[in-house]
DNA sequence: TTAAAGATGCATGTAAAATACATCTTTAAA
DNA sequence: TTTAAAGATGTATTTTACATGCATCTTTAA
């Protein structure tokens, strides 16, 4: 059971861009700073501004920042927002050829588990994620690298 | 985000077995019942008769049947037990490459989320992805098809 | 002794995800 | 007004996990 990069990698930035406050981004830099590919993030940008997430802004001296504060961006909402794909087993999905589903509740009982898991996400904002003490080290961590 | 056939087939397999009662079950039987891939549904045997969740019987006459019954099987003890991979984010596993893992409560959210998963699973156990009022319709899909 | 069952190891196929590449658009500074 | 630095977009390629196939071995009851 995972969740993609592509979200993996979306939380990494909002992380990234709640601590850098006002001051703009670019996603090179970002790239450069987790070590991870530039051309994979451009996408992820690109998504995170079309949901608002993220302002991006265009041409010379551009980049990004985060849409809100920190406080006010909800794990659990944005994992259901970005994360492509939430069909846990077969059964959830359009293309379903299991020949039992109607007379099982593996799909019942899993929807109730996924749905635990978000609730559990959605007690958690992006502020969480970055506890004021340890942004002294966030910032140490993303310029060494 | 998704379970891997791998457990979802097991769950079948068992279902299929929960129903059967005593009798013994092929492994050729239930891959046609369910039209999926026999070679497939071997490994997933082999694994659930290792696990001890299966009695396999080799040889002429031989088949499979449940090792207990079906309240007693736990739908969370059982995906922990056979879901190959929980690393749900890259900082859960070996290979972390992300640098902020040391300064990030990402980890942490998300184990507590997986956890929340987990823990609504452990609410059932097989005889309840198979009520009473249902496995008269179960049986007449698996012979069906 | 033979046929029907599961066990095992290796090879191959497949689809989703990740990444790369090329080109376009926007915008501020020189 | 041109140029360089930024993001936007669409297509292609690579990678990887997962699923499946195939061949051979072992077990066991008829």
């Amino acid at each position: 059971m995972h969740i993609t990069r592509y979200t993996d990698y979306s939380l990494r930035v909002l992380m990234y861009l709640a601590v850098k406050g006002e001051a703009l981004s670019t996603i090179k830099e970002i790239a450069d700073s987790y070590q991870i590919s530039k051309n994979h993030l451009m996408k992820i940008v690109q998504q995170l501004n079309s949901k608002g997430y993220v302002i991006a802004t265009r041409g010379k001296n551009g980049g990004l920042r985060l849409n809100g504060k920190p406080e006010d961006i909800n794990i659990g909402v944005l994992v259901r927002d970005i994360e492509q794909d939430l069909t846990l087993v077969e059964c959830f999905g359009e293309g379903n050829t299991c020949v039992i589903t109607p007379a099982c509740q593996l799909k019942t009982v899993f929807a109730e588990a996924l749905e635990c898991f978000l609730q559990k996400l959605d007690q958690y904002t992006l502020a969480d994620l970055l506890p004021q003490h340890q942004q002294a080290k966030f910032v140490q961590l993303i310029n060494l690298n």
